[in-house]
DNA sequence: CTTGACCCTGTACCTAAGCACAGGGTCTAT
DNA sequence: ATAGACCCTGTGCTTAGGTACAGGGTCAAG
């Protein structure tokens, strides 16, 4: 399996290599392996996952929540109980922002259709 | 029309009074009359404006965004030139933020119905 | 076998978006 | 006329999310 040192990483994921180094210390990264000479290894997936925390910071999630999003990703099947439960609760915490979205996209659309034919 | 004190604005609109004075100094809320004795009075309308801007900053918006957001809004009929176009801009926008959001909901979707039949 | 492009750790610095005083005036109810 | 709840300005602190070195090892090409 292909492996990933930071720099690289950091290109295909259009990211500051430092980035990398502080998610890994916030923990939304998992700790790579090393070479023998203390290089990171990363795995091709990190890439995805990088840019999963990247379009979530977009839409305003924090990095504290994306790190929530991410355990409810990798590990399904772990102690498992109310998981559904808690994703529930992620799913209706962004239909809420698509709420708020949809009324700015409004407030702007009718904003330009209010202009069309008036002139100042 | 009826007019609010800084207080009466923090309780309605919800956020804390230094926030307001921070809008204030940061210019996404016009700067308030004063009464004789140098209070604030804002009209009713700050609510609103407040309430879109804690909206717009749920979705990701920086605060300089919106206020660019809000300029769109309040002149809508100033040099007017290509206005248009910058509220395309900012739909566009908008639409990128929907379409993270769809992203990730699918992605939380998916892993519920994945658990749903098997088990740990 | 050295030079340039990488990588390492650790620490410091930076911006955005507030929140929290201090020190002082105001307003109103008793 | 005084207490309690407000308001004012100014300054400083805090947190999140990075970014930028410094000082030193590594690796590949010529």
């Amino acid at each position: 399996m292909e492996r990933l040192t930071i720099g690289e990483l950091a290109k295909h994921a259009r990211v500051n290599l430092e980035t990398i180094r502080y998610y890994e210390r916030q923990e939304l990264l998992p700790k790579p392996p090393r070479s023998q000479s203390g290089y990171r290894a990363f795995p091709e997936e990190s890439v995805g996952r990088i840019r999963f925390i990247k379009q979530a910071q977009k839409v305003g999630f924090s990095l504290k929540e994306i790190k929530e999003l991410l355990m409810l990703q990798t590990k399904p099947h772990s102690v498992a109980a109310d998981l559904g439960e808690q994703v529930e609760a992620k799913i209706a915490h962004i239909e809420e922002k698509l709420r708020a979205l949809r009324t700015i996209k409004k407030d702007l659309t009718r904003l330009i259709n209010s202009r069309s034919g008036q002139d100042s």
